[in-house]
DNA sequence: TTAACTGTTGATAC
DNA sequence: AGTATCAACAGTTA
């Protein structure tokens, strides 16, 4: 579930409480969440934590690394003596449960902290990879949405010709690493696009438009922590984002559209669910 | 009860 | 190469 300002928002915290701190101990309670040797990266300290896309990528010493996707149900919730006591940066309560149903695995570090990587689907993954690895694996990516390489002519060149609806396109993530199904449907109504059109058909004052509000839109949903549905996707501390307040139209169907009043329809597009405004977007 | 739905993406067949 | 469909899995909703 998570997308690009969802993995933002867990990578900044990531990187405030596990920076420095050496791995003692793994414990892998599914086959399918974690990949490699558990010996390799034992012993390792965390020297940063980068994001690339919705990868999570923890920089380890020596030399390796631990490459996560969290994919639909993904969670990495951190827990330490503090937080167990009650005190420290405010969590949410079930974190002190922990491990609970759905832990797939478990970190222990040298300050007696945890990080449980929680995954109900178990789509998601952690893998361990040396750069060379991790090279490999970025070069399959385009740009990310918010980087400075995302521009109207790069993705005018990748859409030339191309048939598939517009809203389809911005998700696949070889060409625009980072969004998802939510902030798709957010960043074409606030672009004021169908998503329906045909990719290669938009002109190119339109893509420039689209270029702009995606980093718009995404910047927003950093701003506020992310997007929260049912519990799914939270952040280190077990807490909900806050930008399913402000969303405009994702799950919106049948209500009012916040620009004309008419109302918000939902269509199917690639198998997935897709909110727009038929008057305001075309 | 059963079917269809869900925030991701990779494999496969055409 | 590009597109459409299905699959991985577990849970909730119609």
């Amino acid at each position: 579930m998570p997308e690009l300002p969802e993995v933002e928002t867990v990578k900044r915290r990531l990187q405030e409480v596990v920076s420095g701190l050496k791995i003692i101990k793994i414990q892998s309670l599914h086959p399918k969440s974690f990949f490699g040797n558990l010996t390799d990266i034992l012993q390792s300290t965390i020297t940063d934590i980068s994001r690339r896309d919705k990868l999570l990528r923890f920089h380890l010493d020596p030399g390796t690394n631990l490459l996560v996707h969290l994919k639909m149900t993904g969670q990495l919730i951190y827990v330490d003596d503090q937080i167990r006591r009650g005190g420290g940066h405010p969590t949410a309560d079930w974190v002190k449960e922990m491990p609970g149903k759905h832990t797939r695995v478990i970190i222990t570090f040298d300050n007696d902290a945890h990080l449980y990587f929680n995954d109900m689907r178990i789509f998601g993954w952690m893998k361990v990879m040396n750069d060379q690895a991790i090279a490999r694996e970025y070069k399959k990516h385009g740009p990310d949405v918010i980087d400075d390489q995302f521009t109207a002519h790069y993705l005018a060149q990748r859409l030339r010709r191309r048939t598939i609806p517009i809203k389809q396109a911005i998700m696949i993530n070889q060409i625009v690493g980072g969004i998802g199904n939510i902030y798709a449907s957010e960043i074409l109504f606030v672009a004021e696009i169908d998503p329906r059109r045909p990719a290669g058909e938009l002109t190119f004052q339109e893509l420039k438009k689209l270029v702009t509000v995606s980093k718009q839109v995404i910047n927003e949903g950093i701003e506020y922590g992310g997007t929260t549905f049912d519990g799914l996707y939270v952040d280190v501390a077990g807490l909900a984002g806050g930008y399913q307040d402000k969303l405009r139209v994702y799950s919106r169907e049948g209500k009012a559209c916040l620009g004309c009043g008419g109302e918000i329809q939902k269509v199917k597009i690639g198998g997935r669910g897709t909110y727009f405004c038929p008057q305001c977007q075309s």
